[in-house]
DNA sequence: CTATGTTCATTGGTATCGCCAACGTTAGTC
DNA sequence: GACTAACGTTGGCGATACCAATGAACATAG
């Protein structure tokens, strides 16, 4: 009999009774299924629209902070400048944004985003907002809001000080 | 110095008022900045006493279920069975598990957690222990059982049928 | 005006992780 | 004895986060 269990579903989903008890308590472990979740959700959603993650991240520094030269985008959009090159390219042929050398700066290049842009924009953030939307589905608008306060507390303090295993309890 | 922020630090951290609106409001991200950084925690610490994640949760699942085979293993440590061949490796080296071909199946193996193993496993269970006392600092008991019940909801709730932008609201 | 050091965009590379495909071996099945 | 399936193992793919080095342009000191 062999009581063999199908595989071929993935990783990322709890087993349930089938996963021990110490995996189970490790908040880490929640956290990332549940990150590797959402990310492919929204990372699904916007391959859908051909787009990905830095995308939208981009446009909307762009969009909220106005036009920026690559290496302060890089540091508001929270992309290595070294990936930033890809993305703009992208979002250079899609005709969303326009890379212009700045006369000031010869080394600089100066970023804008373009009308369509501000479009492109709008669809991913309504793209993204389903995905938000079944995400949180299971939850009341109260929950929605406990849990990103939550993890916002959490995030804030791992920002901090490094883990020490000394220090502290 | 035109005002620069130092750059230097690493792109998972916030940086709250240089962070778009659009992006802040993304569960998905932040559910994903807050597992990196737990992950980078237990990945740290577990690096520290030489171990990585999957050394305590194949010795996990081996405490609570008993000797298996390598595949049976796979299924319950949620490992691929490809990756579990180094993981078993690098335990069998520190002497934690001990595989032993079955006489009964030649094909198969089976996997035995040592003595060893076992106080290896307590060894990396109180280094998480520690982690998660770091990650959950801020909250209270009330607050971490909340956050706990909150992410495995969202979590069952994804692991279920696969998002389709046209379905549902 | 040369020399030095810094900033910019860009190229290339590393490490890790989740994941899949294919192989040789061994078991069950007709 | 031929087929099919499961086992452990090898090797690789693709994405992501990250770092190092380069060449061009700028700034400043002597």
């Amino acid at each position: 009999m062999l009581g063999a269990m199908e595989e071929g579903d993935e990783l990322r989903f709890d087993r349930g009774a089938e996963t021990p008890e110490r995996i189970k308590a490790q908040l880490s472990r929640l956290v990332g299924l549940t990150a590797a979740q959402t990310a492919r959700a929204s990372s699904d959603a916007l391959r859908a629209v051909g787009a990905h993650k830095d995308h939208f991240v981009v446009l909307a520094a762009l969009a909220e902070f106005g036009p920026a030269s690559q290496s302060a985008l890089a540091g508001r959009a929270r992309v290595y400048k070294s990936d930033l090159v890809a993305v703009l390219n992208e979002l250079a042929d899609g005709g969303w944004i326009r890379r212009t050398p700045d006369p000031a700066d010869k080394r600089r290049n100066v970023i804008t985003i373009t009308d369509s842009g501000v479009r492109r924009l709008a669809e991913l953030d309504q793209v993204l907002a389903g995905v938000n939307a079944h995400i949180t589905a299971p939850l009341t608008r109260e929950e929605r809001d406990q849990l990103f306060a939550l993890l916002n507390r959490v995030n804030t303090h791992l920002a901090g000080p490094r883990f020490r295993p000394e220090s502290g309890a």
